[in-house]
DNA sequence: TGTGCTCATGATATCGTGCACATGGGAACC
DNA sequence: GGTTCCCATGTGCACGATATCATGAGCACA
């Protein structure tokens, strides 16, 4: 028997299951049966159904039926920024592991200030995501809480924390620091520094600052100087910070003979800005940057670098994902996954001179 | 009188409006106006919901609530890539303008692909965005139906196509191809060449393509010939690809005075690459690029360039949006906005010769 | 005092889909 | 041949919110 007769939707509406089920002459159930688990359904059926799916241009409502299967299948992301290819990196990685699964990813942006991350988040909790990814370290307390709340997967990216909120996937920027600083001290620099950013009010590259950090614990370990370490301009950092620094630097006495980067951003613009100013690189000046940015290896000198493989870190974070979302509940331990890194030699540090 | 009793929902579940309405004592819909017009709600009565959302830790479920509202607050996005710094700076640009409103972005990229492109697109029209923006030109068959068929306006960006599908917000590749070219002219180059993608499947740059095939013209135009013209490897070009063509172009006979690359990235590895063949820019080759990206400035020499706003193209087109989706219904003539570009004088290209 | 208006709030009916369970027919089994 | 089971399909309702209309109190005005 027919479905008990309704009032005439608005004609302009997009076509719903009703739609369809009327003119393939099935129930709404069996229409859904089709889409979701076809094999369910005789393929007579099917194929009635099917063809009214294409003559109406049906696209099943995600908003409508996620309301009584509780799965969105959204997946929430948020980053510093997009304009930073590691992090669009991350974004495309991450979008890669999780389409076949048919999760969508729901971006957010914070400029690298805690206040906005927070609201960001708020903003992406009311569409219900299943499962919350954003960059590791330094949240906000209400942002935390809220993370806690939301009962759902977290997964921290790109640094690991030392008390993850859950899981976490990502590297040590504290031992990204540290082992830049290790390279150029084996290579026998005696005036080392350093260029960053300046917190400036909440806008604070926390990642960043831990690799300075751990660059500077080191350098202390070998009992050498931190004068050298320049905390200039504000997050994001790029080629006119890096361009900038260097020339604050090389007025300083000593001038420094040797130098890391925060970011390969930043390091270029060193380059760059040596090859305006006669500095040669790496004779009168070694370079050591982070990121492993395209352009590093293509400027000249070609930049010795910390790479980080940003764009596997968003597969790993995705197939981790699945794997959390997919289970039965139970098995909730907290994933910390370190993805490692590794110094690229190219020609922007001189040879040990020992 | 309060309402009819429920089953007891499920004691892990988020909060919902039920739970806020009862520990307030008063009804869902009360609490659904102190949420969005809370000016209509009495001072007394608002403040006792507010304690409760906040007790509770209450954020309503957008999905629900856009089931009955048939608004999403979802605006689709469809980009070729997100790791190319133009098209990122048109999200965030998008973002800014629509932040306000309480639009979020639903960002997808095609990887330059025309069948990914529809795909994304059949995905993204399940979330029932309320606009679609999406990079104008060239779509697959399917995916202009599907556009038309949503019902929703749509928004060309960054091509102004001769046959928008609607509204279109960007500046014309052919026409800035065609000015790389006449400057080039102007100045008296005779061995005029160019850099771009070569279609690959279904995977073509279009817009880029518009831009050579302007430059293309406008020599033909001058009586000059375009065998110095070359389409290499495939979308998207990066820094290799630039080095890879100059080196091929470098061994024609006669070798190019001067170029035009299809973009920036390609543009900046011709330079650099000029830089370790010991070819002068500008002296024995002069460059224009397309784009304006960061690095343009930085290299030396600095890029002459065609600089178009892209964050503010993102901008417009969310006022745009905006407008569109505020207004009656009326008023729905399509909009096409240029935006412009010019062309940024660096060092790149040799002065006149005449 | 009666009429009419505004304001604050509530009751009810959806919105479009998926889950849980019901149903009926046919095959398989002893 | 009766019981059991499975398969294909249908029914009813819940999901969490909003739109619409209803209600009653309070007030102004003639």
């Amino acid at each position: 028997m027919p479905e008990k007769p309704r009032r005439r939707p608005h004609p302009s509406r997009l076509p719903t299951i009703r739609d369809v089920s009327r003119l393939a002459g099935v129930s709404r159930m069996t229409v859904s049966r089709v889409i979701r688990e076809p094999d369910r359904v005789s393929p007579d059926t099917r194929n009635r159904v099917n063809r009214a799916i294409a003559d109406l241009g049906y696209v099943p409502d995600r908003a409508a039926g996620s309301l009584g299967s509780r799965r969105t299948g959204f997946i929430a992301l948020i980053l510093p920024t997009l304009t930073n290819a590691n992090f669009a990196a991350v974004a495309h990685g991450l979008t890669e592991a999780l389409r076949p699964a048919d999760f969508d990813l729901l971006i957010a942006y914070t400029d690298y200030s805690l206040a906005e991350e927070e609201r960001q988040l708020r903003n992406l909790l009311a569409r219900r995501p299943e499962a919350i990814v954003l960059t590791g370290g330094v949240h906000a307390r209400t942002a935390s809480r809220l993370l806690l709340a939301a009962g759902i997967p977290v997964i921290e990216l790109a640094d690991l924390p030392r008390q993850p909120i859950e899981h976490a996937v990502g590297f040590s920027n504290y031992q990204a620091g540290r082992t830049a600083a290790r390279y150029l001290l084996e290579r026998g620099f005696s005036k080392i520094g350093a260029v960053a950013s300046a917190p400036e009010g909440d806008v604070i590259d926390h990642r960043g600052e831990e690799r300075i950090r751990g660059f500077e614990d080191e350098l202390r370990l070998a009992g050498r100087p931190t004068d050298l370490v320049l905390r200039h301009g504000h997050a994001p950092v790029s080629y006119d910070h890096g361009a900038a620094a260097i020339r604050i630097l090389m007025e300083r006495d000593p001038r420094p003979d040797a130098l890391f980067a925060v970011s390969d951003l930043s390091a270029v613009g060193v380059v760059l800005e040596c090859q305006r100013l006669g500095v040669k690189v790496p004779q009168d000046l070694s370079i050591v940057g982070f990121g492993d940015f395209e352009i590093s290896a293509d400027i000249n000198p070609p930049l010795t670098t910390i790479h980080v493989d940003f764009r596997a870190l968003g597969r790993t974070t995705g197939a981790v994902l699945l794997e959390l979302l997919s289970g039965t509940g139970r098995d909730d331990a907290p994933r910390i996954i370190d993805v490692g890194l590794h110094i690229v030699e190219r020609a922007s540090v001189r040879a040990a001179t020992c």
